[in-house]
DNA sequence: CGACGAAGTTGAGCTGGCGCAACCTAGGCC
DNA sequence: GGCCTAGGTTGCGCCAGCTCAACTTCGTCG
Protein backbone atom coordinates (compact mmCIF):
# COMPACT_ATOMS: atom_id res chain seq x y z
CA UNK A 1 0.00 0.00 0.00
CA UNK A 2 1.71 3.46 -1.15
CA UNK A 3 1.84 6.11 1.49
CA UNK A 4 -0.47 9.33 0.37
CA UNK A 5 0.94 12.40 0.77
CA UNK A 6 -1.49 15.02 2.12
CA UNK A 7 -0.32 17.64 0.02
CA UNK A 8 -2.19 15.81 -3.01
CA UNK A 9 -5.57 16.01 -1.08
CA UNK A 10 -5.31 19.28 1.11
CA UNK A 11 -7.30 21.10 -0.91
CA UNK A 12 -10.02 18.85 -1.61
CA UNK A 13 -13.56 19.80 -0.02
CA UNK A 14 -13.31 16.61 1.71
CA UNK A 15 -10.05 17.56 4.18
CA UNK A 16 -11.04 21.54 3.89
CA UNK A 17 -11.47 22.33 7.74
CA UNK A 18 -9.32 19.79 9.03
CA UNK A 19 -5.46 20.17 10.53
CA UNK A 20 -2.76 19.19 8.63
CA UNK A 21 -2.13 16.75 11.66
CA UNK A 22 -6.07 15.08 11.40
CA UNK A 23 -5.66 14.93 7.70
CA UNK A 24 -2.97 12.92 8.26
CA UNK A 25 -5.15 10.44 10.18
CA UNK A 26 -7.63 10.05 7.96
CA UNK A 27 -5.31 9.12 5.12
CA UNK A 28 -3.50 6.47 6.98
CA UNK A 29 -6.83 5.04 7.40
CA UNK A 30 -7.21 4.86 3.78
CA UNK A 31 -6.29 2.74 1.37
CA UNK A 32 -4.75 3.46 -2.14
CA UNK A 33 -5.85 1.40 -5.46
CA UNK A 34 -5.32 1.30 -8.77
CA UNK A 35 -8.12 0.70 -11.58
CA UNK A 36 -7.33 -0.03 -15.10
CA UNK A 37 -9.74 1.08 -17.35
CA UNK A 38 -13.12 -1.21 -17.90
CA UNK A 39 -12.17 -2.33 -14.31
CA UNK A 40 -15.58 -2.14 -12.12
CA UNK A 41 -14.66 -0.42 -8.46
CA UNK A 42 -17.54 -1.89 -6.74
CA UNK A 43 -21.17 -3.79 -8.71
CA UNK A 44 -24.62 -2.76 -8.30
CA UNK A 45 -26.17 -5.06 -4.92
CA UNK A 46 -22.74 -5.54 -3.92
CA UNK A 47 -22.26 -5.13 0.14
CA UNK A 48 -21.13 -1.30 0.79
CA UNK A 49 -18.03 -2.54 2.76
CA UNK A 50 -15.79 0.46 1.58
CA UNK A 51 -16.30 3.92 0.65
CA UNK A 52 -13.78 5.95 -1.67
CA UNK A 53 -12.46 9.36 -2.47
CA UNK A 54 -11.18 9.20 -6.25
CA UNK A 55 -7.75 10.29 -7.15
CA UNK A 56 -7.22 10.39 -10.58
CA UNK A 57 -9.34 9.47 -13.45
CA UNK A 58 -12.55 9.04 -14.49
CA UNK A 59 -15.92 6.66 -13.07
CA UNK A 60 -19.17 5.77 -14.93
CA UNK A 61 -21.89 5.01 -12.54
CA UNK A 62 -24.76 2.51 -13.95
CA UNK A 63 -27.43 1.03 -12.92
CA UNK A 64 -29.00 -1.99 -14.36
CA UNK A 65 -32.97 -2.16 -13.73
CA UNK A 66 -34.71 -5.76 -12.89
CA UNK A 67 -35.73 -5.91 -16.38
CA UNK A 68 -32.74 -5.55 -17.59
CA UNK A 69 -32.23 -1.60 -18.61
CA UNK A 70 -29.41 0.02 -18.23
CA UNK A 71 -28.24 3.58 -17.60
CA UNK A 72 -25.91 5.61 -16.83
CA UNK A 73 -26.40 7.48 -13.57
CA UNK A 74 -23.54 10.22 -13.87
CA UNK A 75 -19.47 10.36 -14.16
CA UNK A 76 -16.84 10.64 -11.35
CA UNK A 77 -14.34 13.03 -11.60
CA UNK A 78 -10.91 13.76 -9.64
CA UNK A 79 -11.54 14.81 -6.14
CA UNK A 80 -15.06 13.43 -5.52
CA UNK A 81 -16.63 11.15 -2.66
CA UNK A 82 -18.07 8.75 -3.91
CA UNK A 83 -19.44 5.18 -2.91
CA UNK A 84 -21.12 6.68 0.61
CA UNK A 85 -23.93 3.83 0.02
CA UNK A 86 -23.11 3.07 3.69
CA UNK A 87 -23.55 6.43 4.69
CA UNK A 88 -27.06 6.69 3.42
CA UNK A 89 -28.03 3.38 5.36
CA UNK A 90 -27.97 1.28 2.33
CA UNK A 91 -26.11 -2.19 3.29
CA UNK A 92 -25.41 -2.80 -0.92
CA UNK A 93 -24.33 -0.28 -3.43
CA UNK A 94 -27.05 0.93 -5.49
CA UNK A 95 -25.45 1.22 -8.69
CA UNK A 96 -21.99 -0.06 -10.62
CA UNK A 97 -18.51 1.74 -10.93
CA UNK A 98 -16.47 0.98 -13.88
CA UNK A 99 -13.02 2.99 -14.59
CA UNK A 100 -13.50 4.56 -17.45
CA UNK A 101 -9.78 5.37 -18.02
CA UNK A 102 -7.21 4.30 -15.53
CA UNK A 103 -8.20 5.52 -12.28
CA UNK A 104 -6.87 5.70 -8.65
CA UNK A 105 -8.69 5.77 -5.47
CA UNK A 106 -8.66 5.86 -1.79
CA UNK A 107 -10.89 3.74 0.41
CA UNK A 108 -12.04 3.67 3.70
CA UNK A 109 -13.98 0.96 5.50
CA UNK A 110 -17.54 1.67 5.55
CA UNK A 111 -17.58 0.24 9.04
CA UNK A 112 -15.11 3.51 10.30
CA UNK A 113 -17.29 6.07 8.70
CA UNK A 114 -19.62 6.46 11.92
CA UNK A 115 -16.35 6.97 14.00
CA UNK A 116 -15.14 9.28 11.67
CA UNK A 117 -17.89 11.51 11.15
CA UNK A 118 -17.90 12.20 14.92
CA UNK A 119 -14.20 13.01 15.37
CA UNK A 120 -14.63 14.85 12.38
CA UNK A 121 -17.82 16.60 11.83
CA UNK A 122 -16.98 18.19 8.78
CA UNK A 123 -16.86 15.16 6.97
CA UNK A 124 -20.60 14.58 7.16
CA UNK A 125 -21.15 18.65 6.31
CA UNK A 126 -18.88 17.33 2.94
CA UNK A 127 -20.59 14.31 2.51
CA UNK A 128 -24.34 16.04 2.86
CA UNK A 129 -23.05 18.02 0.15
CA UNK A 130 -21.94 15.90 -2.00
CA UNK A 131 -24.86 13.96 -1.92
CA UNK A 132 -27.04 16.99 -2.04
CA UNK A 133 -25.44 18.15 -5.17
CA UNK A 134 -26.24 14.80 -6.59
CA UNK A 135 -30.08 15.07 -5.90
CA UNK A 136 -29.56 18.00 -7.48
CA UNK A 137 -28.66 17.01 -10.17
CA UNK A 138 -30.94 14.20 -10.83
CA UNK A 139 -33.55 16.35 -10.04
CA UNK A 140 -32.62 18.39 -12.70
CA UNK A 141 -32.53 15.45 -15.01
CA UNK A 142 -36.27 14.50 -13.99
CA UNK A 143 -36.99 17.74 -14.99
CA UNK A 144 -35.65 17.58 -18.27
CA UNK A 145 -36.96 14.42 -18.47
CA UNK A 146 -40.38 15.35 -18.25
CA UNK A 147 -40.62 18.77 -19.91
CA UNK A 148 -37.70 18.93 -22.82
CA UNK A 149 -37.27 16.88 -26.57
CA UNK A 150 -34.67 14.38 -27.09
CA UNK A 151 -32.21 16.88 -28.81
CA UNK A 152 -32.65 19.43 -25.54
CA UNK A 153 -31.64 16.42 -22.96
CA UNK A 154 -28.55 15.70 -25.55
CA UNK A 155 -27.73 19.03 -24.89
CA UNK A 156 -27.77 19.56 -22.10
CA UNK A 157 -25.74 16.37 -20.90
CA UNK A 158 -23.34 17.04 -23.54
CA UNK A 159 -22.79 21.08 -21.95
CA UNK A 160 -22.75 18.97 -17.82
CA UNK A 161 -20.32 16.58 -18.99
CA UNK A 162 -17.82 19.48 -20.32
CA UNK A 163 -18.30 21.57 -17.13
CA UNK A 164 -17.09 18.64 -15.55
CA UNK A 165 -14.64 16.93 -17.64
CA UNK A 166 -13.83 18.91 -20.37
CA UNK A 167 -10.53 19.38 -21.47
CA UNK A 168 -9.71 22.73 -24.02
CA UNK A 169 -8.64 21.62 -27.59
CA UNK A 170 -8.36 23.92 -30.71
CA UNK A 171 -11.46 22.72 -31.95
CA UNK A 172 -13.12 23.24 -28.42
CA UNK A 173 -14.49 21.76 -25.42
CA UNK A 174 -13.02 17.58 -25.59
CA UNK A 175 -14.89 15.31 -22.75
CA UNK A 176 -11.75 14.20 -21.57
CA UNK A 177 -12.82 10.58 -21.29
CA UNK A 178 -14.13 7.71 -24.16
CA UNK A 179 -17.99 8.12 -24.06
CA UNK A 180 -20.02 6.08 -26.63
CA UNK A 181 -23.19 7.02 -28.20
CA UNK A 182 -24.88 4.63 -26.37
CA UNK A 183 -23.45 5.94 -23.13
CA UNK A 184 -25.05 9.67 -24.17
CA UNK A 185 -28.16 7.47 -24.72
CA UNK A 186 -28.40 6.14 -21.61
CA UNK A 187 -27.60 9.67 -19.57
CA UNK A 188 -30.74 10.77 -21.45
CA UNK A 189 -33.46 8.27 -22.06
CA UNK A 190 -32.92 7.59 -25.62
CA UNK A 191 -31.74 5.53 -28.23
CA UNK A 192 -27.96 5.48 -29.45
CA UNK A 193 -30.09 5.87 -32.69
CA UNK A 194 -31.46 8.78 -32.36
CA UNK A 195 -28.13 10.28 -30.44
CA UNK A 196 -26.04 9.34 -33.55
CA UNK A 197 -28.18 11.31 -35.70
CA UNK A 198 -28.22 14.25 -33.48
CA UNK A 199 -24.54 14.45 -33.40
CA UNK A 200 -24.33 14.21 -36.96
CA UNK A 201 -26.69 17.00 -37.69
CA UNK A 202 -24.61 19.27 -35.43
CA UNK A 203 -21.61 18.44 -37.18
CA UNK A 204 -22.74 19.22 -39.91
CA UNK A 205 -23.56 22.67 -38.70
CA UNK A 206 -20.12 22.99 -36.69
CA UNK A 207 -21.48 22.65 -33.09
CA UNK A 208 -19.66 19.84 -32.42
CA UNK A 209 -17.23 17.37 -33.38
CA UNK A 210 -17.34 13.84 -33.43
CA UNK A 211 -15.31 10.54 -33.53
CA UNK A 212 -14.95 7.27 -32.07
CA UNK A 213 -16.09 7.34 -28.28
CA UNK A 214 -14.85 11.23 -28.56
CA UNK A 215 -17.07 14.61 -28.53
CA UNK A 216 -15.90 18.05 -28.68
CA UNK A 217 -17.82 20.59 -28.43
CA UNK A 218 -17.04 23.83 -30.65
CA UNK A 219 -20.08 25.64 -30.30
CA UNK A 220 -21.21 26.04 -26.66
CA UNK A 221 -23.06 29.17 -27.29
CA UNK A 222 -25.16 27.55 -29.75
CA UNK A 223 -26.00 24.67 -27.80
CA UNK A 224 -26.59 26.66 -24.55
CA UNK A 225 -28.98 28.01 -26.77
CA UNK A 226 -30.41 24.66 -27.93
CA UNK A 227 -30.76 23.09 -24.55
CA UNK A 228 -32.45 26.23 -23.63
CA UNK A 229 -34.91 25.12 -26.52
CA UNK A 230 -34.30 27.33 -28.87
CA UNK A 231 -35.02 26.68 -32.52
CA UNK A 232 -32.80 25.02 -34.77
CA UNK A 233 -30.23 26.75 -36.34
CA UNK A 234 -30.43 27.50 -40.00
CA UNK A 235 -34.45 27.09 -40.09
CA UNK A 236 -35.54 30.38 -40.54
CA UNK A 237 -38.90 30.00 -38.93
CA UNK A 238 -40.70 33.04 -39.27
CA UNK A 239 -44.75 33.36 -37.92
CA UNK A 240 -46.18 36.10 -39.81
CA UNK B 1 -45.23 30.01 20.01
CA UNK B 2 -47.11 26.93 21.57
CA UNK B 3 -44.39 24.39 23.28
CA UNK B 4 -43.86 20.74 21.77
CA UNK B 5 -43.76 18.07 24.08
CA UNK B 6 -41.19 15.73 23.91
CA UNK B 7 -43.61 12.57 23.41
CA UNK B 8 -44.92 13.44 20.26
CA UNK B 9 -41.96 13.41 18.37
CA UNK B 10 -39.32 10.77 20.49
CA UNK B 11 -39.45 7.96 18.05
CA UNK B 12 -39.27 9.71 14.69
CA UNK B 13 -35.69 9.32 13.39
CA UNK B 14 -34.65 12.78 13.62
CA UNK B 15 -34.69 12.55 17.58
CA UNK B 16 -33.25 9.06 17.63
CA UNK B 17 -30.02 8.28 19.50
CA UNK B 18 -30.83 11.16 21.69
CA UNK B 19 -31.04 11.67 25.52
CA UNK B 20 -34.81 13.33 26.45
CA UNK B 21 -32.78 16.07 28.02
CA UNK B 22 -31.18 16.42 23.94
CA UNK B 23 -34.56 16.32 22.46
CA UNK B 24 -35.85 19.31 24.76
CA UNK B 25 -32.83 21.29 23.71
CA UNK B 26 -33.45 20.95 20.24
CA UNK B 27 -37.19 21.42 20.25
CA UNK B 28 -36.66 24.14 22.34
CA UNK B 29 -34.79 26.32 19.18
CA UNK B 30 -37.86 25.39 17.07
CA UNK B 31 -41.17 26.56 16.48
CA UNK B 32 -44.14 25.13 15.70
CA UNK B 33 -46.01 26.69 12.17
CA UNK B 34 -49.68 25.89 11.15
CA UNK B 35 -50.17 25.95 7.48
CA UNK B 36 -53.54 25.77 5.83
CA UNK B 37 -54.11 23.67 3.25
CA UNK B 38 -52.35 25.69 0.04
CA UNK B 39 -50.52 27.85 1.84
CA UNK B 40 -47.20 27.74 0.64
CA UNK B 41 -44.31 26.87 3.33
CA UNK B 42 -41.14 28.30 1.54
CA UNK B 43 -40.94 29.79 -2.01
CA UNK B 44 -38.60 28.27 -4.72
CA UNK B 45 -35.65 30.73 -5.35
CA UNK B 46 -36.68 32.15 -1.48
CA UNK B 47 -33.76 32.19 0.81
CA UNK B 48 -33.17 29.30 2.97
CA UNK B 49 -33.53 30.63 6.08
CA UNK B 50 -35.16 27.41 7.88
CA UNK B 51 -35.08 23.97 8.03
CA UNK B 52 -38.07 21.86 9.03
CA UNK B 53 -39.78 19.07 10.46
CA UNK B 54 -43.28 17.74 9.17
CA UNK B 55 -45.34 16.99 12.44
CA UNK B 56 -48.89 16.51 10.49
CA UNK B 57 -50.16 16.65 7.40
CA UNK B 58 -48.92 16.55 3.80
CA UNK B 59 -46.89 18.72 1.87
CA UNK B 60 -46.35 18.84 -2.19
CA UNK B 61 -42.84 19.98 -3.39
CA UNK B 62 -42.93 21.71 -6.81
CA UNK B 63 -40.46 23.21 -9.44
CA UNK B 64 -40.93 25.28 -11.80
CA UNK B 65 -38.11 25.21 -14.93
CA UNK B 66 -37.31 28.59 -16.53
CA UNK B 67 -39.27 28.07 -19.12
CA UNK B 68 -42.50 27.79 -16.59
CA UNK B 69 -42.65 24.19 -16.85
CA UNK B 70 -43.87 22.60 -13.36
CA UNK B 71 -43.55 19.04 -12.10
CA UNK B 72 -44.35 17.74 -8.49
CA UNK B 73 -40.65 16.87 -7.22
CA UNK B 74 -42.38 14.34 -4.07
CA UNK B 75 -45.13 14.67 -1.48
CA UNK B 76 -43.99 14.74 2.37
CA UNK B 77 -45.58 13.16 5.12
CA UNK B 78 -45.64 13.73 9.18
CA UNK B 79 -42.23 12.74 10.62
CA UNK B 80 -40.00 14.32 7.49
CA UNK B 81 -37.18 16.18 7.65
CA UNK B 82 -37.67 18.56 4.93
CA UNK B 83 -36.06 22.40 3.75
CA UNK B 84 -32.86 21.49 4.54
CA UNK B 85 -31.47 23.05 1.57
CA UNK B 86 -28.83 24.94 3.68
CA UNK B 87 -27.40 21.70 4.78
CA UNK B 88 -26.49 20.74 1.09
CA UNK B 89 -25.03 24.34 1.07
CA UNK B 90 -27.55 26.08 -1.12
CA UNK B 91 -28.39 29.23 0.11
CA UNK B 92 -31.92 29.11 -1.23
CA UNK B 93 -34.49 26.80 -1.79
CA UNK B 94 -34.64 24.50 -4.66
CA UNK B 95 -38.20 24.39 -4.69
CA UNK B 96 -41.71 25.27 -3.69
CA UNK B 97 -43.39 23.42 -0.24
CA UNK B 98 -47.61 23.77 -0.38
CA UNK B 99 -49.14 22.12 2.05
CA UNK B 100 -51.62 19.97 0.46
CA UNK B 101 -54.03 19.73 3.54
CA UNK B 102 -53.99 21.64 6.61
CA UNK B 103 -50.56 20.75 8.37
CA UNK B 104 -47.84 21.58 11.10
CA UNK B 105 -44.54 21.90 11.11
CA UNK B 106 -41.66 22.84 13.50
CA UNK B 107 -38.86 25.74 11.97
CA UNK B 108 -35.07 26.08 13.00
CA UNK B 109 -33.21 28.48 11.82
CA UNK B 110 -30.74 27.67 9.16
CA UNK B 111 -27.84 29.39 10.71
CA UNK B 112 -27.81 26.89 13.77
CA UNK B 113 -27.49 23.84 11.44
CA UNK B 114 -23.80 23.97 11.74
CA UNK B 115 -24.08 24.35 15.93
CA UNK B 116 -26.65 21.60 16.17
CA UNK B 117 -24.97 18.78 13.89
CA UNK B 118 -21.35 19.52 15.61
CA UNK B 119 -23.77 19.36 19.21
CA UNK B 120 -25.27 16.23 17.77
CA UNK B 121 -23.53 14.23 15.18
CA UNK B 122 -26.71 12.05 15.13
CA UNK B 123 -28.67 14.72 13.25
CA UNK B 124 -25.75 14.61 10.75
CA UNK B 125 -26.41 10.99 9.94
CA UNK B 126 -30.47 11.48 9.96
CA UNK B 127 -29.99 14.42 7.62
CA UNK B 128 -27.51 12.23 5.79
CA UNK B 129 -30.37 9.45 5.31
CA UNK B 130 -32.78 11.15 4.76
CA UNK B 131 -31.29 13.26 1.52
CA UNK B 132 -29.89 9.57 0.36
CA UNK B 133 -33.36 8.28 0.39
CA UNK B 134 -34.61 10.96 -1.98
CA UNK B 135 -31.57 10.71 -3.89
CA UNK B 136 -32.56 6.98 -4.16
CA UNK B 137 -36.12 8.07 -4.96
CA UNK B 138 -35.41 10.61 -7.61
CA UNK B 139 -33.12 8.24 -9.44
CA UNK B 140 -35.27 5.43 -9.70
CA UNK B 141 -37.48 7.87 -11.27
CA UNK B 142 -34.80 8.55 -13.71
CA UNK B 143 -34.88 5.20 -14.59
CA UNK B 144 -38.48 4.57 -15.08
CA UNK B 145 -38.61 7.84 -17.12
CA UNK B 146 -35.82 6.31 -19.25
CA UNK B 147 -37.28 3.14 -19.93
CA UNK B 148 -40.80 2.41 -19.21
CA UNK B 149 -43.53 3.33 -20.93
CA UNK B 150 -46.32 6.23 -19.23
CA UNK B 151 -49.00 3.42 -18.20
CA UNK B 152 -46.02 1.35 -15.98
CA UNK B 153 -44.94 4.98 -14.85
CA UNK B 154 -48.46 5.90 -13.49
CA UNK B 155 -48.59 2.54 -11.89
CA UNK B 156 -45.35 3.19 -10.47
CA UNK B 157 -46.31 6.43 -8.88
CA UNK B 158 -49.83 5.55 -7.51
CA UNK B 159 -47.70 2.44 -5.37
CA UNK B 160 -45.31 4.50 -4.03
CA UNK B 161 -47.82 6.91 -2.96
CA UNK B 162 -50.02 4.67 -1.31
CA UNK B 163 -47.00 2.87 0.66
CA UNK B 164 -46.36 6.45 1.57
CA UNK B 165 -49.41 8.01 2.49
CA UNK B 166 -52.17 4.86 1.66
CA UNK B 167 -54.93 5.05 4.37
CA UNK B 168 -56.79 1.27 4.58
CA UNK B 169 -60.52 1.72 3.36
CA UNK B 170 -63.35 -0.54 2.30
CA UNK B 171 -62.45 -0.40 -1.42
CA UNK B 172 -58.71 -0.93 -1.02
CA UNK B 173 -55.94 1.50 -0.42
CA UNK B 174 -56.61 5.20 -0.43
CA UNK B 175 -54.48 8.43 -0.73
CA UNK B 176 -54.74 10.05 1.95
CA UNK B 177 -54.79 13.88 0.48
CA UNK B 178 -56.43 15.36 -2.48
CA UNK B 179 -54.70 14.89 -5.44
CA UNK B 180 -55.34 15.54 -9.22
CA UNK B 181 -54.52 14.11 -12.36
CA UNK B 182 -52.11 17.07 -13.27
CA UNK B 183 -50.53 16.11 -10.20
CA UNK B 184 -49.90 13.12 -11.15
CA UNK B 185 -49.26 13.88 -14.72
CA UNK B 186 -46.37 15.98 -13.44
CA UNK B 187 -45.23 13.59 -10.93
CA UNK B 188 -44.86 10.82 -14.02
CA UNK B 189 -44.01 13.45 -17.03
CA UNK B 190 -47.48 13.02 -18.67
CA UNK B 191 -50.38 15.29 -19.18
CA UNK B 192 -53.43 14.68 -17.35
CA UNK B 193 -55.47 13.74 -20.65
CA UNK B 194 -53.23 10.50 -21.13
CA UNK B 195 -53.02 10.13 -17.02
CA UNK B 196 -57.25 10.00 -17.26
CA UNK B 197 -57.54 8.07 -19.93
CA UNK B 198 -55.46 5.34 -17.92
CA UNK B 199 -56.96 5.68 -14.58
CA UNK B 200 -60.83 5.32 -16.47
CA UNK B 201 -59.52 2.17 -17.64
CA UNK B 202 -58.22 0.84 -14.68
CA UNK B 203 -61.45 1.86 -13.15
CA UNK B 204 -63.59 -0.10 -15.67
CA UNK B 205 -61.20 -3.29 -14.72
CA UNK B 206 -61.67 -2.70 -11.31
CA UNK B 207 -58.19 -1.77 -10.26
CA UNK B 208 -58.80 1.68 -9.11
CA UNK B 209 -61.64 3.84 -7.93
CA UNK B 210 -61.71 7.95 -9.01
CA UNK B 211 -63.21 10.53 -8.14
CA UNK B 212 -62.27 14.53 -7.60
CA UNK B 213 -59.09 15.05 -6.09
CA UNK B 214 -59.04 10.97 -4.90
CA UNK B 215 -57.73 7.87 -5.92
CA UNK B 216 -58.50 4.14 -4.38
CA UNK B 217 -55.89 1.34 -5.31
CA UNK B 218 -58.25 -1.96 -5.19
CA UNK B 219 -56.07 -4.26 -6.63
CA UNK B 220 -52.29 -3.25 -5.78
CA UNK B 221 -50.85 -7.04 -6.76
CA UNK B 222 -52.08 -6.38 -10.25
CA UNK B 223 -50.87 -2.91 -10.03
CA UNK B 224 -47.57 -4.08 -9.26
CA UNK B 225 -47.37 -6.32 -11.73
CA UNK B 226 -48.81 -3.91 -14.43
CA UNK B 227 -45.67 -1.76 -12.98
CA UNK B 228 -43.06 -4.35 -13.69
CA UNK B 229 -44.36 -4.68 -16.96
CA UNK B 230 -46.89 -7.18 -17.17
CA UNK B 231 -49.04 -7.26 -20.28
CA UNK B 232 -52.30 -5.57 -20.22
CA UNK B 233 -54.93 -7.60 -17.91
CA UNK B 234 -57.67 -9.00 -20.35
CA UNK B 235 -55.54 -9.34 -23.07
CA UNK B 236 -54.81 -12.90 -24.08
CA UNK B 237 -51.19 -12.56 -25.67
CA UNK B 238 -49.65 -15.35 -26.50
CA UNK B 239 -46.01 -16.18 -28.44
CA UNK B 240 -46.36 -19.97 -29.32
C1' DC C 1 -2.00 -8.11 -43.01
C1' DG C 2 -6.40 -9.93 -42.76
C1' DA C 3 -10.31 -10.55 -40.23
C1' DC C 4 -13.24 -10.03 -36.60
C1' DG C 5 -15.89 -7.23 -33.49
C1' DA C 6 -17.27 -3.02 -31.48
C1' DA C 7 -18.83 1.47 -32.61
C1' DG C 8 -21.20 4.40 -35.57
C1' DT C 9 -24.31 5.79 -39.54
C1' DT C 10 -28.40 5.96 -42.05
C1' DG C 11 -32.90 4.64 -44.12
C1' DA C 12 -37.91 3.30 -43.72
C1' DG C 13 -42.01 2.53 -41.35
C1' DC C 14 -44.94 2.46 -37.25
C1' DT C 15 -47.00 4.00 -33.02
C1' DG C 16 -47.53 5.85 -28.22
C1' DG C 17 -49.09 9.46 -26.41
C1' DC C 18 -49.24 14.57 -27.00
C1' DG C 19 -51.85 18.67 -28.58
C1' DC C 20 -56.08 20.50 -29.35
C1' DA C 21 -60.79 20.87 -28.71
C1' DA C 22 -65.21 20.04 -27.10
C1' DC C 23 -67.65 18.51 -23.58
C1' DC C 24 -69.22 16.89 -18.86
C1' DT C 25 -69.69 17.26 -13.59
C1' DA C 26 -69.27 18.48 -8.92
C1' DG C 27 -68.58 21.65 -5.53
C1' DG C 28 -68.39 26.20 -3.52
C1' DC C 29 -70.24 30.68 -3.21
C1' DC C 30 -73.38 34.37 -3.67
C1' DG D 1 -81.14 27.31 -5.86
C1' DG D 2 -78.50 28.60 -9.68
C1' DC D 3 -74.20 30.14 -11.37
C1' DC D 4 -69.38 29.70 -12.05
C1' DT D 5 -65.12 27.46 -12.16
C1' DA D 6 -61.74 23.97 -11.31
C1' DG D 7 -61.34 19.38 -12.25
C1' DG D 8 -62.22 15.55 -15.20
C1' DT D 9 -63.40 12.88 -19.60
C1' DT D 10 -63.11 11.73 -24.32
C1' DG D 11 -62.46 11.96 -29.54
C1' DC D 12 -59.26 12.83 -33.31
C1' DG D 13 -55.13 13.75 -35.93
C1' DC D 14 -50.33 14.07 -36.02
C1' DC D 15 -45.41 13.59 -35.35
C1' DA D 16 -41.07 12.77 -32.54
C1' DG D 17 -38.59 9.32 -31.90
C1' DC D 18 -38.46 4.24 -31.40
C1' DT D 19 -37.81 -0.25 -33.81
C1' DC D 20 -35.82 -2.95 -37.22
C1' DA D 21 -32.45 -3.51 -40.52
C1' DA D 22 -28.58 -2.96 -43.56
C1' DC D 23 -24.32 -1.14 -44.06
C1' DT D 24 -19.68 1.37 -43.03
C1' DT D 25 -15.61 2.46 -40.41
C1' DC D 26 -12.17 1.88 -37.20
C1' DG D 27 -9.05 -0.68 -33.89
C1' DT D 28 -6.91 -4.47 -32.43
C1' DC D 29 -5.28 -8.93 -32.07
C1' DG D 30 -3.74 -13.29 -33.92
Amino acid sequence: MAAVDRSLVANLPMFAGLTPTEQDELLREARSIRYPKGAAVFDQGAEADRFFLLLHGHLRVEKTTSQGQQSVVRYVSAGELFGVAQAMNLTNYPATAVAAVDSIALAWPSSSWHRLIVKYPSLASTALQTVGSRLQDTQARVMEMSSEQVEQRVAHALLRLAKQAGRKVDAGVEIDFPISRQDVAEMTGTTLHTVSRILSAWEQQGLVEGGRQRIVLCDTHRLHDLAEGEEAVQAHKREP
